[in-house]
RNA sequence: GGUGGCGUGGCCGAGAGGCGAGGCAACGGCCUGCAAAGCCGUGUACACGGGUUCAAAUCCCGUCGUCACCUCCA
């Protein structure tokens, strides 16, 4: 039962090993809050939610840190010609990722450090790095610091990359650099950008760059050496070479292994901004219900890619209704029976074999189903033990993934007054449904379903007598 | 130019030398007054061309197609 990962600095599939026996340091590069969330950030924190809760399940205590890059470039730039501080977009936004997440179910991380609380840290690891001579403050009077990456032999060891064979920037802006692939640790402060996006350093006032910010934040809350650093696959070059180089060179090993989650598509293309496609997170959870939104995001393997495209939630909901349709018949059926309240929530080895495997979901899903298949099949032959085992790994799985449909979570707070009423308006038709079926007058019968139905009600006939539900929003 | 992916049945999506994961859709059957739900059954899929092997979707060589990163990006 050992967890296995694929590190993709290893470029192969490892055996986990914790530093600290017992225990998972996983440090995730969260969004840089400048624009609202979109599908793909949900999809990203949703797969190391899932990380997170299998390690839980496995024994690690996992402290989880997802920062918030509160400052940089981007924010600067949004805020920039606005009426509203820089800060206040930072956190407006801030709390829309909160939101989306919180719909999700994704669970707070241990730790979800901003930025700009850290920039003492930031300081300090800049300092070492220029003490040990892997960087350098800018000749000219920019202000800036920069780390060098030609004093740095490892430099590209990450993405397997070497300095010589890139492709030069375009728009690279030598400035001070001694070296065009040196990046900036420290930005000066320009005339241009407000006040108070400066902070007083040695090297007179500015910001700390991007990479600088993840470094320091890790270091802070994990230490020098800690487990895993996660993120999406587009950061592994430059974020995270950045970030290894230089929170190698100023003393520590950093993460152990390197996890990247696959990205988002839409109909095949990548989301951007001057395409106009990117599908944002509150839009997309007017779509369907938060839980068929979690199903679909986290149902593909997380290193792969998802394409999204028209009729993908739908399918995602149909295979949820199997899910959810289950354990409400199951319920049902041993309700008022020895085995109402029975069935020990275990995880069948096939799924946790699956789990176990770098995270390999849609096998656990393939494991979740067929149980679904075989309790089923077990309610159809009266095996209510059976079933009432297989309810509880079924409600097992699906804790686990944070997709049990009956979970307090997912289910509506709904007024019990209302309920109430609705229910002894239906209770009344299909009392008379059943009164008309009883005398063989189907077309009195029929009508009442359909007029049921067309309220959004479905009506079935089952073993144990009619039953009614209130269909979900189908998603669009 | 460099680095790393991907190409599986109508669709989604796993697998990684030998028994056709799973889901959606479709069709047939059982059940039903009819339905619905459920169950049972139905598919001879792995980009192409060679090769290795008793056996290849899986390994090797080549070809084609496609995507990402090398600039900000989850």
């Amino acid at each position: 039962m050992t967890v296995r990962l694929y590190d993709s600095k290893a470029q192969a599939v490892t055996d986990f090993v914790a530093i600290e026996d017992g225990k998972v340091g996983l440090y995730v590069c969260g969004p840089t809050v400048q624009s609202s969330p979109h599908i793909g950030h949900l999809r990203s924190a949703l797969v190391y939610d899932l990380w997170h809760r299998w390690f839980n399940y496995r024994g690690f205590d996992v402290s989880l840190v997802r920062n918030v890059t509160d400052i940089d470039d981007k924010i600067l730039a949004s805020a920039a010609g606005g009426t509203e501080q820089w800060w206040a977009l930072a956190y407006r936004v801030e709390l829309e990722f909160t939101a989306a997440y919180q719909a999700l179910g994704i669970l707070a991380p241990t730790y979800e450090p901003r930025a700009t609380a850290s920039v003492g840290e930031m300081c300090q690891m800049i300092a070492t790095l220029i003490d040990v001579g892997h960087a350098y403050p800018a000749p000219d009077a920019s202000g800036d610091v920069y780390f060098d990456t030609a004093s740095w032999p490892s430099y590209g060891e990450l993405t397997r990359q070497k300095p010589d064979d890139m492709v030069a920037a375009a728009d690279a802006d030598p400035r001070g650099k001694r070296n065009p692939r040196d990046f900036a640790l420290w930005k000066g402060h320009k005339s241009d950008e407000p006040e108070s996006a400066a902070w007083a350093s040695p090297w007179g006032p500015g910001r700390p760059g991007w990479h600088i910010e993840c470094s320091a934040m890790a270091r802070r809350y994990l230490g020098p050496a800690f487990d895993i650093h996660g993120g999406g696959l587009d950061l592994r070059f430059p974020h995270h070479e950045n970030e290894l180089a230089q929170s190698t060179a100023a003393g520590g090993t950093f993460a152990n292994y390197w996890v990247h989650n696959g990205l988002v598509t839409i109909n095949g293309q990548k989301m951007s901004k001057s395409l106009g496609n990117s599908v944002f997170a509150a839009e997309f959870l007017t779509l369907a219900r938060p839980i068929v939104v979690r199903y679909y995001l986290g149902s593909a393997h997380y290193r792969s890619t998802i394409d999204y495209h028209d009729g993908a939630l739908i399918e995602a909901e149909a295979a949820l209704d199997r899910i959810e349709k289950f354990l409400e018949r199951v319920n049902r059926r041993l309700a008022d029976t020895p085995f109402a309240g029975s069935g020990v929530h275990v995880i069948p080895d096939e799924f946790a074999d699956a789990m176990d495997d770098d995270l390999a979901v849609p096998q656990a899903l393939a494991v979740l189903h067929e149980a679904v298949r075989a309790g089923n099949a077990a309610l159809d032959t009266d095996d209510l033990a059976g079933a009432a085992v297989i309810r509880g790994t079924v409600t097992a799985m699906t804790e686990i993934l944070g997709i049990n449909p009956l979970s307090p979570e997912w289910l509506g707070v709904g007024s019990g007054a209302t309920d109430r009423a609705l229910a002894t308006l239906v209770e009344r038709l299909i009392d008379d449904r059943e009164t008309a079926r009883l005398g063989r007058d189907f077309t009195s019968a029929d009508r009442i379903r359909d007029e049921l139905a067309a309220a959004g009600i479905t009506v079935e006939d089952t073993a144990t007598g009619p039953h009614w539900s209130i269909e979900n929003e189908k998603p669009r």
